[in-house]
DNA sequence: TTTGCTGCAAATAGTTTGCAGAGAC
DNA sequence: GTCTCTGCAAACTATTTGCAGCAAA
């Protein structure tokens, strides 16, 4: 998809500018990033990456995955029960639909949020910088196989 | 305040309908976890405590939490750093504002929220079961105190 | 008296870090 | 040639678990 060409430019592109090198194994985790439509984890980009660098290291990917993080350019989505997936197509805080059976993660289309975050920032006094919204349940394929 | 008192009196009739034990320990993160407005941490728990109980130990404080939350009297708010705090007055999902310097978490009201997870359900065809909505930003007490 | 609970210490697991060699520019 | 990056292994830290003694009911 032309989008997903977009983005592995658009991050590599700013990776240069912030002066940083280009190695195989970034451009490796920079390219899976953009292209995922599927909120990769980093052991998930991790077994992708071996495939083509059997020496690839975890905490490559780790290193890696801050730095993008750090200039902005994908969006962590951690959990408390310590897994993380990552988004590095809409890297802004969006809500996310989490099927909690076989761990699938969908956007969805919503737009009441920013009347939200003024609603409370007036009933607070907080300033508002960021917000996270998870909506956890059973997608349609998941409640269909019932066990 | 009186709805401390019941939150206290229901979850320790709660713990001995299912057969739990209630020692002083157990008493003591009760009275914590009912009394408590500003959503405690594990150790702030464990700290408070350790005044009246100095042999307590962290593994009794992870333990009962997981106990109360299994019969649904603590809200767990998990964060992706590994820090937890405890809601033991309204033990049902519902959204947080949290103030990234002084880490205060407050509970506004908002009830636009039933609609959303219509919204999403409809759009996605997941049964929502759970969901968890978190507001970051700076308080007004840190606003004002500007460094 | 029975059974579950506590305290201690060790184990666990995802992530981070130190270091020496490799490689981008 | 320089300076960052990588891979490996060790370190880190919040939480969990095994076990022996203790205590609620």
């Amino acid at each position: 998809m032309a989008d997903h060409n977009n983005r592995y430019e658009t991050i590599v592109r700013k990776l240069r500018d912030h002066g940083h090198k280009l190695t195989p194994q970034r451009l490796a985790i920079v390219k899976i990033l953009a292209k995922s439509e599927g909120h990769p984890s980093v052991e998930n980009i991790y077994d992708q990456i071996k495939i083509d660098f059997p020496t690839m290291s975890l905490a490559t990917v780790y290193r890696n995955i801050l730095l993008i993080k750090s200039i902005g350019e994908v969006l962590e989505l951690g959990f408390p029960d310590g897994s993380n997936r990552y988004d590095g197509n809409r890297p802004y805080p969006h809500p996310h639909v989490i099927c909690i059976k076989c761990k699938k993660i969908v956007d969805p289309e919503l737009d009441s949020l920013d009347d939200m975050r003024e609603e409370v920032a007036a009933e607070t006094g907080f300033k508002i910088l960021n917000h996270r919204l998870d909506f956890f349940g059973i997608c349609s394929s998941c409640g269909a196989n019932k066990g």
